[in-house]
DNA sequence: TTGTTAATTGGGAATGAATATCATTTTTAC
DNA sequence: GTAAAAATGATATTCATTCCCAATTAACAA
């Protein structure tokens, strides 16, 4: 499968296959984003990148995420109006709740989902190479509160 | 169902019953929005009202859009890093493939990926109040001349 | 190593969509 | 009609993202 092929390799490796050229800055990025399980926007990249290299640059990080993201090393999504966040693929992919009252994004995974997903581009005749799903609402912790 | 009892009211009239104010140019944004089949953007609208109505102001345009989506009597999107489309919601929902290559947006339903996405929703204790599916990659004619 | 060339970078300017401001105009409620 | 509230037009502002260009670093043949 190909997500599990994946698995076990580094982000870094990865650039290497897809003839990035590996510097030290882009380093010091493909570090923080393998750090974090999560979603990280430009600006969370760039302050966690400084830590490490404070003589690192924004311009720098926007153009090192969107090489990964153009060499299709990374994932990025714009949740509604939001700016973009960008997530290591090394994890399977998954899709999103987004609550519309805290703003938590929480990922979920459903097999049969991704299937119907397949089908229904093959049925349209449509070459599918990625897509996204996200559910907008209220998370169980805020559908209560607000009883 | 939701959508169905939406069949037959006029935007304008959604928007009434919402407590919208009906001035003269919202009727005329609401009258390019009700015309048009397809996905506009904020250019788009602003373009086709000022043809019915050279006065208006692009500044009227977005407040009347973001109002509209505030009152969710239209739905909006950002597809990729793309700005923002805006589309009547008289018709029932429908997910969107995305071509990579000419940027081409097509519509698509599918009864059972909707009735996945409640299951899912529910056994993850989420309160789903919108979803959007898009699914990137090649459209028809994209994949045979890329042949 | 060293030199040469191409790629990368830092910092600030430029871009562009979206929003805010504010004086003026239009709507609404009476 | 009149007064208060809401909406509008024009323009300024914001802010994420991209562009520009001189300086730095990487790649690699000799």
């Amino acid at each position: 499968m190909k997500n599990g092929a994946r698995k076990g390799k580094s982000l870094a490796q990865l650039c290497v296959e897809k003839g990035m050229t590996l510097t030290k800055k882009r380093k010091v990025i493909i570090n923080v984003i393998e750090k974090d399980p999560g979603h990280l926007n430009t600006e969370d990249v760039y302050n966690r990148a400084k830590m490490e290299d404070s003589s690192i640059s924004i311009a720098t990080v926007y153009r090192s995420l969107k090489l990964m993201r153009d060499y299709n090393v990374i994932d990025h999504h714009s949740f509604g109006q939001e700016h973009q966040h960008f997530e290591s693929p090394m994890k399977s992919h998954h899709d999103h709740f987004v609550c519309n009252e805290c703003g938590k994004i929480t990922e979920f995974t459903d097999n049969s989902l991704e299937k119907l997903k397949i089908n229904v581009a093959r049925s349209h005749d449509f070459e599918m190479h990625s897509h996204r799903l996200e559910i907008y609402g209220l998370c169980s912790d805020c559908s209560k509160t607000s009883q």
